[in-house]
DNA sequence: GGTCTGACTAGGT
DNA sequence: AACCTAGCCAGAC
């Protein structure tokens, strides 16, 4: 935040973006587990709704899955077969139901201790 | 400035 | 396994 009601486009969705921006190539994450590592625990919501707000191309957004390991339905189902396609692109599988082992591309946030 | 909404989640039916 | 409910809380109106 700031004195002044500058940009702060709330340091919590820059937080967010940073940690997505952290997430390998061939790796998800659900929203559960990027709002704990925002340090907002419990607020998995604000992390879909950070998500929803980026425009940078760089953030890739399209690892971040909901906690059953499906990609979350929204409003307009065009951006979720997006979102498969980045995946599958990125060597992820899908089983018959649509939905992603985190066992198997569930990111283990070791990467972030290597600073 | 009170309400409504929602890319979530865990727990209960 | 599908569906419902209650917490959550920052934006949009």
């Amino acid at each position: 935040m700031n004195v002044r009601g500058q940009k702060t486009k709330s340091t919590t969705y820059k937080t967010i973006y940073k940690i997505v921006m952290q997430i390998p190539r061939g790796s998800v994450a659900t929203y559960g587990q990027v709002a704990k590592l925002a340090g907002i625990s419990g607020q998995a919501r604000q992390v879909g709704y950070a998500l929803n707000a980026i425009t940078d191309n760089h953030i890739p957004w399209h690892r971040v899955i909901n906690a059953k390991g499906e990609i979350s339905p929204r409003s307009d189902s065009a951006f979720a077969r997006l979102q498969r396609e980045l995946l599958e692109h990125e060597g992820i599988k899908f089983s018959s139901q649509g939905k992603i082992s985190l066992q198997l591309y569930g990111w283990k946030p070791a990467t972030l201790l290597n600073k």
